[in-house]
Formats: structure tokens, C-alpha cells, sequence
DNA sequence: AATGAATGAGGATTCATTCAT
DNA sequence: GATGAATGAATCCTCATTCAT
């Protein structure tokens, strides 16, 4: 039943289809027909517009991303101080978006595609890059001193937390999450100040 | 030629070589006969010890989790006061032989094959409930108020700096990672104190 | 924009894009959308205008020995002795146009498809039915004896120069074949008059 | 039902049975499947002993190069002057074992097959030359003047013979094919003794 | 008429597992 | 005990064909 115009929403439905997949697998053994009939396509259709399993897997971990950046950036839109920003930030790690248990899960999958493509790998880094570039730019407006310390615990805080989480599953604890984290930032800034 | 006494030495090195071939390729992308060749055995050997590929796994990850709880146990042994305990858990983590890139990808493999096998799901769980016991019990000895979130966040702090290390590959850089999470303790437990 | 009387033009567009294409690939493993992209057209008109594959390669098989057919039948025209006449038959097989490396490759490819086809069959049957009475009549009016051991043997030259040409593909060596059978044929008609 | 010593049959019966289905199909239009079927064992037999459907094919190539060329050596022995070797190159092209229909129908399959892989082209490659030697080194012995015509003409001719051959599947009639090229060959000679 | 989106059957290939030796 | 030959199910991918637009 081809239509016109469809493509934008097939390849949505199916990167969509391959995030949820891949969460409710636990791991990157979905199989092509799997996340086509999840979206309610073919497989077929699923090569025609991605080319093959490993793009698909790439598209989607792209459009994690770049749904993980919009959110940030907006959160950041509307913080007015440092401290703001750093919570922006925190909070937008622990969203109900961003932290549903199929997304966790598939970041987890996600931290493994890194290992054997070159173009994961590529893509994770680029999210690291950003997500320092937002701690450095809060803290050094803080004054704090050990800044890249400071980033680099907030950040192996919040990934240690998402692969934990993994593995709860269902009673996902944002809350608990984002408390952890700004309990150490709030921590470190004391210190400093101190 | 069958040797008697030759199975334990068969096991254990298909144990290390499915650590090994898990930690190379980065994933549980990896075949029996990939395993069994590098443990020099055959593949109807691996199946026969084993019984199936997920055995093979969950025997590898059980030996992970006993050389580390053997590792964090005699650090412990050598520990004075509570806070040399929180030191031996820390740099335990990060040591020579757990922090190996290939252990720590391993590691990375073994979160996801706990979203596929309950028996690895438990196994973590009960690493990650001794842990937890290790950290709680010194953090108690030194009176810190909120235990359970220190340590949870100890953990989580781990796990991080796991996963990033597994992006990283070569350049490990345990002293780094002991460093911060020392410093967090540091704080957690001035801030206590003040 | 569909336009009327465009037709003709379209199927013949996929004809001649069918055999460049199997000459391109040097058997018939191409495909409907290859041959219909190369035609400028969407695979769909394939299908529309031929209904099928097969009949997309019988219209290109036909095509190709209709375009022989017309050149033969063009150069005896010309010829006024019985000799000319076989020199006619002969120097058309060679000719620019017949003897073009696409044009054997795809000769070649059609006597696979005699093997698989019962069309496909009787129209290569059709042709050397016409080769062998061209010839024939040509060595009859020259008293060639045994005329129809010389015309099989003219035909088994011509598609055994064929063959080997399409493994060379570049060079093409029209010329030569010419010459070669021309030698064959001086022999058989000296043979006959000493 | 693993047996040892087994290699060498299975891979002759894949050979065989490779020869044999493309032979049937008259094309490389044959599954691995149907090849092994064929040869009575499983397809993942195949691809164990094989690697590829492409080593399959080519490997059958080989086999009836091979086989050929053994023919044509024996053949060779018995030869006593330079014509018996004209002779006995000949009679072995339309032996019965290489002029079955399905070798024959295989032979133009490996001709297609040529123009696809580099490996087929320089194993047809040798066998041209190795053919041409044979007949070279006979028309020189008989001091034929333009001995490199007369062996491309012998040399079309039994490719052409073949060709045709395979279009009539059942019939085969190597008598006459013999016949013809030998009535050709006789001339040739005569043809310089004049 | 013309398109190309969409399907789904088919095929090469891989690999866990079995089992004769 | 030990091997690795053998199987066959599973999966990615291709492509002829259909059909809504």
C-alpha cells in the first residue's frame, strides 16, 4: 500500500520501533523483522530506507541523541544563574523522556555499538563532548577551581546511574537520581567556597 | 589424548578465553568456536563443560565476580580504620587486574547480558548488594549521616567511570578514577563533619 | 507526465537499456530497476509495458536478432555472386554494430536464456534456422557438395569467435574472425574444385 | 552423523553435484541448497567446506579443467605422429565424459561465469592456452605455414561446436562434431601440401 | 500513463548444538 | 574424554512484483 509523502513517518515509526526493541531486548539482538513489524512495515521497507541493520541501529542512537540535546538545550534556555544551568542539565539526564526504561536500556545497547562501530563510537563521543562543554561552561562560571574534576564526576555520576537503573527496570527513580547528583554538586561548590 | 584432572584446566581456560574474546569484540558477539579456539579446545569440549553458550557466559561473569570479590576481601584484610576500608574498595575496583580494558569491556557486556538472563541479572545484584554492604559498613564506622546515598553514589561513581573507561580502550587511567572518587569521599565526609 | 505515443519510445529505451546492461554485468544477473533506471524510467513502466522480467529479456533477445536479421538481409542486398553473398553473411555477424563487446556479451548471455526459456529457445532456433538457410543457399549455388557440413561449420566459427571475444571484452578483433572463416571458406571452395 | 575421512567425498560430491545442477538449470541460477541437496549433505556443509558459493562454483570449474585436461594428456600419450595429436586433442573435446550434456551446458555456464570473477577468467585463460599449445606444437611438427590461424580456427571450432550443442541438450552428436572439425583440419593441411 | 513505496518470498551465510568416531 | 563434521534454524538482505496515488 505505498503512499506518498510517507517517509518521514516510516522512518520515524521505525527508529522509533528500534529504540523500543532494543529496550525491551535488553541488547542489540533485535532482529530487522522484529523492529519492522513493531513499526508495522516490512522488512523489506526497513532496508530500502536505512540500507542495513547497522544504519538502522545508527539512526536510531542518532535520534536518541539529538532528542537527549534538544532537551537540554531547551532546559538551559531557561536557567538564569550557573547553578541554574548545571540543574538544567542534571534534570534533563533524569527527564520522563530521557529516562524511560526502554531509553535507558537502549543507551546501555548503545555504550556496546560504541565498541564496534567506529560511527557509534564517533556519535557517543560527540555527546560527551557537548555534555562537558555544558558542565565546564556552568562551573567555570561558579569559580569552582578542579572544574573537569567536578564535570567529569558529574558525568560518570550520571551514566553510572543509567546503567544501574538498567538493571531496576521498572521502578525507575528519577527523583532519587537527580537528588544523588545535587547533592554532590551542591557538595563541591560548598567546598570550594568553604 | 584424555587426560584425567585435565577439566578443571579446561574450564578455566575457556572461562578466560570467553572473558578474553568478550572483552575483544566488545560485545557478546562472540562465537563458541571463537571461545574454544582460543582456549585450545575444541567447541563439543565447551558445549560438553557447559552445557550451552549461556552457561559458558554466566561461568565467565561468576569468575569476574569472584576474582573481585576476592580482590576487594584481601584490600579489606589489610585495612585499619574505616576510612582505609573505603580506600581497599575504591582502588579494589581499579586495580591492575579488574580495570584491564578487556575486563572493564567485559564488565560492560555482563550489564547487558543481565537484561537477558536472570541468573546474570542475580548474580550482579549480589555484587552489587556486597558492595553495597562493604561501603555502608565502613560509612557507619565513621558516623556519616546518609549512608546509603554516599554509597550510592560510590557506586554509581564506579559504574561510570566503568562504562567511560570502555569507551576509551587503551589509555586506562585508573589513578585518575581512584582520584575522583576519593575526592567525592573526601568531601561527603567533611561535609559531615563540619 | 504521461504523454501519448510515447510507447513505443519507452519500450524500445528499455530494450536497449536491457542489453547494455547484460552486456555491462556480462549475464543476466541484472535487474529490473538497473535496466529501468538506465532507460530513464521507473521500474514500475517495466513491468507495465513487458509484464515481466523474462519478457523484458525475450523483447531484448528479439530486439537483437531482428537488428541482425535487417543487417544480413541489408548486405545481401548489396551482394551479386554466391560468394558475396557468403561474404555478406559472414562480414555481418562482424559488423560495428553486431560484434560490439556489450552486443557478444549479451549473445551470450541469451544462449543461457535458450537453456532456461522455451521462447528464448525457439527464437535462437528461429535464427539459425535463417543462418543456415542463408548460407546454404549461397554454398548450393556454388556446388558445394557437401554444403550443409560447410554451413554448420561457418555457424560453429561464427559463435565460437563469438565466445571467445566476450572474454576479451576490449579488444575486439572484427577483422580478424573476418578473415579467419574467409580463410575456411576459400579452403572449402577450393577443396571442391580441385 | 560426523565421520572422519569423509572430507574428500563430500567435497567430490559437492563438485559433482555442483556440475550437475548447473548443468540442469543450464545456468548459475542454482541454489546452494539444491547443490547440496544434491550431493546429499546440508548446505551448511557446503559453505563449511567451501567458504562461498562462488569458491563452490569455481571449485566445479577447476574439477572439469582438471578432468579435461587429464583427457586430453592421456590422449596425448598415445599419439605417435603430429596428425594423431590433432587427433587426439579433438576426439577428447567430444569424449563422452566432456561432451555429456551437462558438462557442456556447465562449460557455458563457467564461459558466463568468466566474465564475473577474475579467478574464472584465468582459469578458462589457462585452459585457452594450454589448448592452443597442444595444437600449436602439432601444426608446427606438420609444418603448417600459418599454424596460429589454423589453431584459433580448430579452437573456435570446438567452442563453437559446443555452443550449439548446448542448445540441443539431448542429442548430443559428437561424431559429427569430430567429423566436422576433422574434415576442417584435413583441408587446412592439404591446403599447404598443394 | 507513470511512479516508486511497499511487500514478502527466497537465498546466502552463520552458528549453537549434536553426535559418530 | 575429546574432536570437529554435520545439521538446520535463524537472519540479513535482495529484488520481482504489485498497487495506491
Amino acid at each position: 500500500m505505498p503512499k506518498v509523502g510517507m517517509e518521514p513517518m516510516r522512518r520515524s515509526a521505525l527508529v522509533e520501533a528500534t529504540i523500543s526493541e532494543i529496550g525491551r531486548a535488553g541488547s542489540l539482538d533485535v532482529t530487522v523483522s522484529q523492529i519492522a513489524k513493531k513499526a508495522g512495515v516490512s522488512s523489506g521497507l526497513a532496508h530500502h530506507y536505512f540500507g542495513s541493520k547497522d544504519q538502522i541501529f545508527l539512526a536510531a542512537m542518532r535520534h536518541i541523541l539529538v532528542v537527549f540535546g534538544a532537551e537540554v538545550r531547551g532546559a538551559l534556555l531557561m536557567a538564569e544563574t550557573p547553578s541554574d544551568r548545571l540543574q538544567a542539565i542534571i534534570r534533563s539526564c533524569f527527564s520522563a523522556q530521557n529516562f524511560r526504561p526502554e531509553v535507558v536500556s537502549a543507551w546501555l545497547s548503545f555504550y556496546v555499538l560504541a565498541q564496534q562501530s567506529d560511527e557509534a563510537k564517533r556519535l557517543l563521543r560527540i555527546y560527551h563532548k557537548r555534555l562537558n562543554s555544558n558542565l565546564i561552561y556552568a562551573l567555570n562560571a561558579l569559580s569552582v577551581p578542579n572544574g573537569q574534576e567536578v564535570a567529569d564526576t558529574i558525568a560518570a555520576l550520571i551514566d553510572g546511574l543509567y546503567i544501574r537503573q538498567a538493571l531496576q527496570r521498572d521502578e525507575a527513580d528519577a527523583q532519587r537520581a537527580v537528588s544523588l547528583i545535587s547533592a554532590y554538586v551542591s557538595q563541591a561548590l560548598e567546598g570550594q567556597t568553604r
